[in-house]
DNA sequence: CAAGAGTTCTTTGTAGACAATGATAATTAT
DNA sequence: ATAATTATCATTGTCTACAAAGAACTCTTG
């Protein structure tokens, strides 16, 4: 077995794939040896991995009772909402001040991506690549404090991401094409070392998501009167 | 074998207390072998509770070259410098928003252990008491997105305190007696629900802090011309 | 004498088997 | 019939032994 430390990373990379795009559902328990044959390793190394997770926030351990998938809960979203604003922009600030050029190249690269996924209308594509960009910024800020803040965020922001997204949605569309421009500013204000600008464009990012997110768990009520046909609006 | 389980808590817990009092000094790497004898356990346990550690900012993991303990270099003081102040103040008020009565009186109990820590010049105990003390009240704000942040800065300021902490100094006497006054006041404000006071004594309470390294870390130069007796100032 | 390659040895990483704990289901007693 | 208790089962947790990778030392060669 050459190749078991390799596999060790995929497992890694591929768990964290799954919670974030929710192929793995908040709260869903894991079993050990049903994920072990899946990565064709033993159990000592994948519990290893289990905790490693856990320990970034994407799954929680249970004394004796299992691991689970993170859980969202309304207090998490709530949480979320009060923090999210205030690290996006300390992080994207700190990014402006420290990004080194070859980050840069990185984050052009992940753009591309992530432009890519909106045209074609892959929500799982899309939610990845935004994570990656934002995770990207993360490493630009280069700040061992506050990069498992921003990395705690970006999970629960990108499966919240994950579950009410519609690509057929045109009101959305127009949303999309907002968070598009506004990487592209990201990347321009950090390769100008504009930390001021870059706060900024963080707080307005955050905003852009968060109508959406609201959007979304506060939806406009139904108007029609009782008998009536639902189903076109699809509300759901 | 029917207290593993306890035996492996207590690992975790003492390997944490030995980083934080730089009985683990920074940097240095650790012998699995040794510890899983040191802990009566075998090596896969061990492994597992160092991975969660490093998931934790204790240690660091280097694939095939074993352990570290989180070494300090100065971009990472640096780093500490930037965001404390945000962060503590962020806690400080969510603290205050959330905490149950069940927490207030943990954190008097650690208020109490601290004031005897310090009188007592017991440096270590006194770093530790204070981590706890700050511990409590990332616990009371109850934010899954800012607690590991908290977390990772706690590690590094009880070690930090824990190079240059000097019970004997008197300069240093007086400050500490702030210390004290501070944390009484934290638990004041906390229990009367005041965010905002809170939110600032947590910046004195850093402003405190801060000074107190700075003075170890740019000391004033020494006075003395080539030849006289250096002895009785002590630099280091 | 210095530098490089080969070999040995220490240390990390993994596998498979065993023990113990928590969950579930069945049985018994009220 | 329902509730409690016990027994069985599935699943987690751990141990010993083995394999492999890295480090250090030695031996050889320029």
């Amino acid at each position: 077995m050459a190749e078991t430390r390799a596999r060790k990373t995929a497992s890694i990379e591929d768990l964290r794939r799954r919670v974030l795009t929710q192929a793995l559902a908040p709260g869903a328990y894991l079993d050990e040896v049903q994920l072990a044959e899946h990565y064709a390793m033993s159990r000592p190394p994948l519990r290893e991995v289990l905790r490693q997770l856990a320990g970034e926030g994407y799954l929680e351990l249970h004394e004796g009772r299992g691991v689970q998938v993170a859980p969202m809960t309304h207090k998490t979203l709530r949480n979320f909402f009060t923090s999210a604003p205030m690290i996006y922009a300390a992080i994207s600030r700190l990014a402006a001040e420290h990004a080194s050029t070859a980050q840069i190249m990185q984050l052009k690269d992940a753009q591309v991506l992530f432009r890519k996924a909106i045209r074609d209308c892959e929500t799982a594509a899309r939610a990845l690549a935004n994570e990656r960009f934002h995770a990207i910024i993360g490493e630009m800020a280069d700040n061992e404090y506050l990069t498992p803040s921003l990395r705690r965020l970006l999970i629960d922001h990108t499966r919240i991401s994950m579950t009410f997204y519609n690509p057929r949605s045109t009101v959305l569309a127009d949303q999309r094409m907002q968070a598009v421009a506004q990487h592209d500013g990201f990347i321009a204000l950090i390769e100008a070392g504009d930390a001021d600008g870059a706060a900024a464009l963080a707080v307005d990012h955050w905003e852009l998501s968060r109508t959406e997110i609201e959007r979304f768990v506060a939806p406009v009520g139904l108007q029609e009167t009782l008998g009536q046909d639902l189903k076109s609006r699809g509300a759901s």
